[in-house]
DNA sequence: CGCACGGTTGACCTGTATCAAGCCGGGTGG
DNA sequence: CCACCCGGCTTGATACAGGTCAACCGTGCG
């Protein structure tokens, strides 16, 4: 079964076993009996390795699969016709990215690694073939469809009413939060990602965020050292987006 | 509150039959049997009527059902703690909503009716047990999804990247476009929703908004009577979105 | 060492928000 | 039927957040 690999490298080395990753409580469905998590293992086909820097997909490129990100980081962007480029999100282990590419059957975003990266080749027919017999992937995989439109609403949200100082603790927060999830400091963090990137998720320029990042550090909510952040009093960063101001 | 009354009114007018369905091309896979045709009818358990202003799903309603518009134009909107308001979309016929209530059991943003409207009641359940044994139903769902991701890319790279005019510019091609797709005029178009509700959903304010209508009226790109708008140099707004200057 | 690149900081400019006044069309009540 | 009002919209004057331009800094690398 999982022997199309279509890698030539050491089966052993590839050989994938969901049921064994560390990972899987953010990839799978809970509940899975023995036996469908024997068959879900077969989802994935292959590794695949991804050097910082380069692309994982690019826009234009047909669609196959979906990716799990085991290591790394990944930023998706999109650009216009002109040379305008908005990142529209960051994305870390345990996370699933491609979707974009499902409707036109060509991607539709660039995903480039932010740092060296290996994510997990799942053919989209293999998903849905096995989707039609576990419900609970068929579930699982509607699930993870829906959770990305509803983080795009919060993205929207922040883009359309959020000043920058607001956008900027809104994004540490966030992405502290996902890597404390993932068993990282709840209060440190090294940013991949560089302020120019920042600023394009984020709809700022990069001296904006520069100024929001000085502005931070000034007032002891952070510590800045470079792409190296601790986080000093996240409730006022939390206030800071929530409550903003009495409008 | 939304009530589940499913509608008490002669049964054969609920009847619903998507195979007749003059919307059915937007709403459902193409290449369907006969047979499968039949059988996705019964995703749809009923219609559901929802009047001007009042509200489909709210924020915190149980989640059962995805709805296929009949008829009428609904925005979908999140707020946050304090009482910011984001509109993350406007709907119209054929389109899909409710999607965002998937990942939590729970609808996490409004959808409002703009004006009287009429949508097909499709439960979650029955799609996914269907989507098993109709594959291209089960594709079909997917890139609804997918289509909705991507459709909020845009509305990013929009959002974090667009002027006030390119916003309005980009959001008048598209409504007369997809207005366009379902035999309205390719030039003409009345506005359901206030300027307010633009605004948000452009991520400006009120008195921009307007004042970009009147801009373009002067320039005569549009016509502009109340909430009657006439494209008259698409070319123009076409430009201004693309290919906005030479940054 | 020196260069390059990413980041910071300052000075200034501009697009959009804000505040305020007024307009228009539609509905209501006298 | 008109007077009035009301909500949605427009328009003008002004304020300010963030963009732009430019200089500079610091770190890492050839």
């Amino acid at each position: 079964m999982s022997d199309l690999t279509l890698q030539p490298v050491n089966p052993d080395s590839i050989k994938v076993a969901c049921a064994t990753c560390n990972l899987r409580e953010l990839c799978l469905p809970m509940g899975l009996t023995k036996e469908e998590l024997e068959r879900v293992n077969n989802v994935v086909t292959n590794r695949r390795t991804v050097k910082r820097g380069s692309s994982l997909f690019r826009v234009g490129d047909k669609f196959f699969s979906l990716y799990a990100i085991r290591t790394g980081i990944f930023k998706t962007c999109v650009g216009s016709e002109d040379g305008r480029e908005q990142v529209t999100g960051f994305q870390m282990a345990g996370e699933i990215i491609g979707l974009d590419g499902i409707v036109n059957d060509h991607h539709t975003c660039d995903a480039v690694a932010l740092e060296d990266a290996e994510v997990c080749v799942m053919p989209l027919d293999r998903i849905e073939e096995l989707a039609r017999e576990v419900t609970a992937l068929q579930r699982h995989v509607h699930k993870i469809m829906s959770r990305e439109i509803v983080r795009e609403h919060g993205v929207m949200l922040l883009l359309g009413s959020m000043r920058a100082e607001e956008r900027l603790a809104a994004f540490l927060l966030n992405l502290v939060q996902r890597l404390h999830i993932r068993g990282f400091s709840p209060s440190e963090l090294v940013l991949r990602m560089s302020r120019e990137e920042i600023g394009s998720y984020l709809g700022l320029k990069i001296e904006t965020v520069s100024r929001a990042f000085s502005k931070f550090a000034e007032e002891g909510l952070i510590e800045v050292k470079q792409r190296h952040v601790r986080i000093l009093n996240a409730d006022a960063l939390t206030r800071l987006v929530n409550h903003s101001e009495c409008r």
